[in-house]
DNA sequence: CTGAAAGCGCTTACAG
DNA sequence: CTGAAAGCGCTTACAG
């Protein structure tokens, strides 16, 4: 037993204002009438001895944690931040706390580390979850709400998301028709990603609704990633396989595919238009400032943890949560701006 | 009461087991041996009704509650993911949970949710807390690791940070001899803020010991920002100061020291050598690539959590540490470097 | 409007 | 090696 007992507890406070500790209970959660007289010496005698309610006792007895899950893979990549910006721009907002779990834990680790016995609802990033532990968590009534991915087949788990489809079909089209390209090669994402899924199609729609055919050559892999994307346009290249612009899925794909262009000599815009997905911090310094589509990732952070604390006071939630996107003209596609003051 | 009740206590696992459940939290915390048959017939139980022991229950019975939490004033800038990394990364291998807070809840809201009885110990980044809330929580006995910022007076709180002042002295140093720069601008950061001192010193330290005269003149505020740092730059150049290099301080600032030598169309390296601080993500991108320092920032976040658990656990700890820091040359100094695959 | 009492799900001296 | 019981600090029907 090493425990310091020097905190004061709602008994102290019972004591000294002369009530039931009921009494005191009432007052913090305000959920009865107390009459003046009383209310009074309670909180007298709360200043007196500067108490503060012990949230684990609280948590034991309500089973209500005040805190919501944040699950993930791994915490790398620039969206990172502002993501949890987001997040707890509307946790603190509501007063609630924010646990950050990775997902190795939740593989690999002592299993009573994570669950929903630690939290009100889980935010679940991307595939932070595996699909069984996922159905398992929302089947024993966890909230959840998941971000940039969608449910399991049949299971309604609200998703929060960007307009991926939107802004892909938008860029595409700005090279279309601000820079008559006419050879636009794309470079997927990561298998299964459903962001590079949703920008695919976005892709090939603004193809078709010009008219143009689908070139299959001209999709690869990018991997959201620069050294796939630099190895994926160093082949293209080689193979001789015409191209004028590119888009390159998101940002990081951008800097390899700007790095392949600049070894091959191909200058961009001039030569071929580079537009990316993402708008991360670095995407205005990039040789030559990138054009981008901007993802309003804190957005989807409040917007997400928003609808987690909905859910967790049982009000209706939409299915699906689609944030706008919006395109970012800077140089790489042919656009010309004052670079310096970016 | 809206309690689902649902999942299996210790005491559904005892009676399945048949013992009592003093035996069973003995088996779940292995602080005694059992015999090996009610040890196989606990497990079996255990198994049988997929039990987990509910944590808040335990952290009320022994005042552990198996989280440390991160406390800052607000989590933007490019730091923070590396930083964070580096904190799971060690809280995930001894398994704690990680809570996150922001200041601004410490300041304005209830603080019923905010403090030691949320976690066993603090991680304080900067001035993530106020003095006086820091000497409060160090005297009522939480185990607290400071990061980047020196404990106050008096105070006996371990610090971690980085080695600025060594850095910037090489850094700056480097500047001195190998591209003879004898004018050399230093752009300080906030006010009060100790990284920002030790570069000054480590920047002073190097000019004096290559025999250089301090000229006060050259030292303005940049406050890790590229917007003061361009308008500082501006105002230099506008004053006809003669300058030959700019240690920006940081990454941030350098992108506005870029900014202001471009307007004023000094060329940098051959004019004016330019060198940051941090190693952002982004310092490779910029025009020209930035030679800078490297802060392990991932580092730092590990060995703050792991001192902290230390601190924990009652081991002693030391009380200030100093992560090493390392130059990266690239081009803004007048090194050449390839810049396509950086 | 207020109190006495049971309960939340564990842990841990104390006995045996 | 194991059990009975008290306790952690709250909340919440149930009475009055």
């Amino acid at each position: 037993m090493k425990k310091p007992k020097n905190s004061t507890t709602i008994r102290d406070v019972a004591r000294l204002a002369d009530v039931s500790v009921a009494t005191i209970s009432r007052y913090l959660n305000n959920n009865t009438l107390l009459s003046k007289e009383t209310a009074q010496r309670v909180q007298a005698a709360m200043n007196e001895l500067n108490f503060s309610p012990h949230p684990v006792a609280r948590s034991l007895a309500t089973n209500r944690t005040n805190t919501i899950g944040l699950v993930m893979n791994d915490i790398a990549g620039d969206f990172f931040t502002p993501l949890l910006e987001g997040i707890i721009a509307t946790t603190e907002e509501q007063n609630y706390n924010l646990l950050i779990y990775t997902s190795n834990r939740t593989k690999h680790a002592n299993p009573i580390l994570f669950g929903p016995k630690y939290t009100d609802g889980l935010l679940v990033f991307l595939n932070g979850l595996e699909e069984e532990d996922l159905i398992n968590l929302h089947q024993s009534n966890q909230p959840i709400v998941l971000i940039h991915h969608s449910a399991p087949e049949g299971l309604n788990i609200p998703t929060v998301t960007i307009e991926n489809k939107a802004g892909s079909k938008a860029i595409v089209s700005h090279l279309i028709e601000a820079h008559q390209r006419k050879r636009i090669v794309f470079l997927r994402g990561p298998a299964g990603n459903e962001d590079s899924s949703w920008r695919e199609t976005g892709y090939r729609q603004a193809l078709e609704s010009h008219g143009f055919a689908i070139d299959e050559s001209l999709i690869l892999q990018g991997n959201f990633d620069r050294f796939t994307s630099q190895e994926s346009m160093r082949t293209l290249i080689q193979a001789g396989i015409q191209f004028d612009a590119v888009f390159t899925g998101d940002d990081d794909a951008a800097i390899g595919t700007l790095a392949a262009l600049k070894e091959a000599n191909l200058h961009v815009p001039e030569q071929v238009s580079v537009v990316g997905f993402d708008d991360q911090r670095l995407a205005p310094f990039l040789t030559p400032a990138l054009s981008t589509v901007h993802a309003p990732t804190d957005q989807v952070g409040m917007t997400a943890a928003r609808h987690l604390l909905k859910l967790i006071r049982h009000e209706p939630v939409e299915s699906v949560i689609l944030l706008p996107t919006e395109l970012i003209l800077r140089n790489s596609c042919g656009c010309s701006q004052a670079i310096s003051t970016e």
